[in-house]
DNA sequence: AATCGTGTCAACCGCCGATCA
DNA sequence: CTGATCGGCGGTTGACACGAT
């Protein structure tokens, strides 16, 4: 796990990502969609690269994701898809339901890449695998986030009426191409409801949105129209 | 208890192709 | 056609966990 960091250059944060703040990437999504990932980090009160939110959404966030250990047909996927595809990783997982690239990646290289090569040398040995649950205690807090949102009429959206449930395969598809980034007015409620809506009080965050939200020019304000750019 | 070595995996980086003005 | 922008991909890094000594 990488340290917080901001990097002085951009000003944009770098390496883990807070609770506090895939809460507002989950919460964001949920409301106006993926327009942009470049443009829309400050809309969502990121100091993020957009790069940043979509590898963390497509990888972490995303409620179709399969968490936890691969299972053994998992494993047979794996090897037999390389074996067609090589490090494709993308087209590898995408015949592996609820599984991303990257986690594929790390799987080979940390577990079968190794059990390869031993079988290579060795046709007949039997390698026992280790397979560590890191994301245990990341699962239980996000799990209590998700069920703070989604059991909050006001914010729930067609996203968490589909069983918005980490560390299970949802069967629903979810729609997330909503095209406005929505009004200053629209911004003031959804974030006065994710405030209450979760533990956000307690994170000592109040002033962020006025921070990320007030600040007009930078994040293009149309003052005639009254909307985000 | 302290130190060291190794494994794991989330996240970053740089590149590439698609799209659009 | 060209250049800018964006999303996606694969390789790599490095912080952290944990077992060994």
């Amino acid at each position: 796990m990488r340290a917080p960091r901001c990097d002085t250059q951009s000003g944009l944060n770098k390496g883990s990502w807070s609770k506090e703040e895939d809460l507002k990437l989950i919460t964001y999504i949920s409301k106006y969609g993926i327009w942009n990932w470049g443009k829309m980090p400050p809309y969502a009160g990121l100091s993020r690269s957009g790069k940043s939110c979509r590898l963390r959404w497509m990888n972490y966030l995303k409620p179709n994701l399969r968490r936890g250990n691969f299972t053994d047909e998992e494993e047979k996927l794996i090897l037999h898809y390389h074996s067609l595809f090589g490090n494709k990783w993308s087209a590898i997982a995408k015949n592996l339901s609820g599984r991303t690239d990257n986690e594929v990646k790390n799987y080979w290289h940390t577990h079968l890449k190794k059990r390869k090569m031993i079988q290579g040398d060795e046709a007949n040995k039997k390698e026992h695998v280790k397979i560590k649950t890191s994301h245990k205690d990341n699962e239980s807090s996000l799990d209590q986030c998700f069920s703070s949102i989604s059991n909050d009429e006001t914010t729930s959206s067609s996203m968490f009426e589909t069983s918005f449930t980490p560390g299970h395969v949802v069967e629903h598809e979810i729609y997330y191409t909503i095209n406005s980034p929505g009004t200053i007015e629209d911004m003031e409620s959804f974030w006065q409801q994710f405030s209450s809506s979760t533990h956000y009080h307690e994170l000592e965050l109040e002033n962020f949105w006025q921070e990320a939200f007030f600040d007009q020019e930078s994040i293009g304000y149309d003052m005639h129209d009254n909307k985000l750019l």
